[in-house]
DNA sequence: CTGAAAGCGCTAACAC
DNA sequence: GTGTTAGCGCTTTCAG
């Protein structure tokens, strides 16, 4: 590997000081033309290109925001990203990217990296944050983390709501589906969840059981299954669900993934999708609307969510004022999964 | 924000010089077990985290690989980065991601960051290495970066094939699952492409006409479409297939998001598949497993590519020798998309 | 076992 | 306009 070249190796062979070279690199201060030119030329030359982490020594900032997400491999989180990478371009800042696959252990671990490589402000998605029941230990970890560096939660909170978040309303959100599905003449109506202990699941279930005691419905506890996020076990969830006597004639699924299980399995099982069963899901991946059936969601409004995160973190950063919660309004987007009972 | 602590508070706190400190932090030489107790003690307290910019300014390592990708919402790329990080966890290396979206001044401006921020080594993938004919330009900064930082180059190529690369062999992959569509007994073979320019579509359309012309079957030019990537792209085109009076029975196409677009379109026309078309993708992304119907495709071992990228930069970045060029072999996955024709 | 001091590459006063 | 110099926070000789 080729040694990089450093300001000083620039002066020398420019005849000028360091400082002057630090001047046209900042545009920092006038400099005669003749010897800007010089320098210039010498910086395209050797490809020279200033030392990020000498800067960031003295300036105190790093250009880089760190992220941990649970799951990169989920394609809600990959669109939020999407949507923070844009909005974070604007001011120049690069990601440092985690992936704590919802182990609580590496999101602690994660943390310190952050800290040490002194990054500007982060962002926090899923995990520790998404406990029904939050870990005293960890959220008060990540309290004292964010006493240090801006942070901001994403779809998530720790005790006493201490730090900034921005989150979709989650709870709106299952209430306009389960609605959805009750004017389309649904009287027998299932959940399908995730994790109980997490608070995604608990919310949604919340919501769930809200909207049909407020339509007189009855809220059947056979119908109500909790298992994890996945596709499969949105497979395992709806096998149970078929195996029952009584069936619902919808269901309501807490994410996307599951609400594909549910269909797939649905299908294998010679049923049709929307015909013998209405199946909705959650977060509007790219992929619920080209599934076949195309899948009746609620979107979470993914890169809004990425972009908001970042702009609020930006005034974090910034030393602005924000709000301690801003709220991102879901929307009910209806397609070929559900349709009226008949 | 609360400040961060140095060394130097840490030194004065404990009545020791920050060259103890530094000791027992990095456990580089003996210190009597009171005074490390004490210090120890001290760090516990206020949380201290030494600052790694000061720290890698005078190592020279950053402990950060920069990583370019062209689509951070593209499965296969994501299930990359996912092996990727994992094999990055075994020497503590975390990622500056940044998400190029095919834009080759983006990548430039992304190459630049990654100078800048001295990331030990760097990965990249799609965009500018990908394309057919190469840019002289873009490929000489490309290996000009690449004297200076160890670089991999994942499923891609420069000039001259001057820098060290793995990849998938697509070539033989795509042999394997036309073979595969041949042996069902299909003659009429229509291939379903992405953008012209980029190699690998012209790799796989190279493959496709070789192993149609050994098994004497003829290749129709009408039967070979190519746009982009994308779904959107896979509905396209299928749309023009079935706009011709004559009709392969089978296509093979350049990706999986091709072949979902192809499929749901033939399902729209109400094609059923595969009984009256068989399609194939290529990639293997998660969601081909749970498509209705499961997708028959080529598996590039995303997850292994990711971890080999690594294990490779590691060794670069050791001063290791290593093979210029790794090579994945492909897996055909025969699902449901494709059949005996009948 | 411990401390003093040099230096990693850069910026920002402060002089001239 | 330009140069000198003092740090930024840390590691690492070199002495003691």
């Amino acid at each position: 590997m080729m040694k990089q070249m450093t300001i000083y190796d620039i002066a020398k062979l420019a005849n000028v000081s360091v400082a002057t070279v630090s001047r046209v690199i900042n545009s920092t201060a006038p400099v005669k033309d003749s010897t800007r030119k010089k320098i210039e030329a010498l910086i395209q030359q050797y490809q020279f290109q200033p030392n990020a982490m000498a800067r960031s020594l003295l300036k105190k900032e790093t250009g880089i925001i760190g992220i941990i997400v649970p799951d990169l491999t989920n394609p809600f989180y990959t669109e939020v990203l999407a949507g923070a990478e844009q909005e974070a371009l604007t001011t120049g800042h690069t990601f440092l990217l985690t992936n704590s696959v919802g182990d609580y252990q590496k999101e602690s671990q994660y943390l310190s990296i952050m800290r040490e490589k002194r990054v500007d402000g982060m962002i926090f998605l899923g995990g520790r944050i998404n406990l029904k029941i939050g870990d005293e230990e960890l959220d008060q970890e990540l309290i004292q983390h964010a006493s240090t560096i801006p942070t901001v939660l994403v779809n998530g909170t720790v005790k006493g709501n201490a730090l900034t978040r921005v989150a979709t309303d989650e709870y709106t959100g299952t209430c306009m589906a389960v609605q959805h599905l009750i004017e389309c003449g649904h009287k027998q109506i299932g959940f399908l969840g995730g994790e109980m202990h997490m608070s995604t699941t608990s919310t949604k279930l919340r919501a769930f059981k809200k909207t049909m005691r407020e339509a007189g419905l009855e809220v059947r506890e056979e119908w109500i299954l909790t298992d994890s996020f996945s596709i499969y076990s949105g497979r395992k969830q709806m096998e149970k669900l078929l195996q029952l006597a009584d069936k619902p004639t919808a269901v309501m699924c807490v994410n996307d993934f599951v609400a594909i299980g549910a269909i797939k399995t649905a299908v294998d099982h010679e049923l049709t999708i929307p015909d013998d069963m209405s199946i909705i899901g959650f977060d509007d991946i790219p992929l619920s609307h080209h599934f076949i059936p195309e899948i009746t969601t609620v979107s979470q409004e993914a890169n809004e969510l990425g972009r908001t995160a970042i702009q609020v973190l930006q005034k974090l950063m910034n030393q602005e004022k924000v709000k301690k919660h801003t709220v991102i309004e879901p929307k009910l987007i209806v397609r070929k999964s559900s349709a009226r009972l008949n």
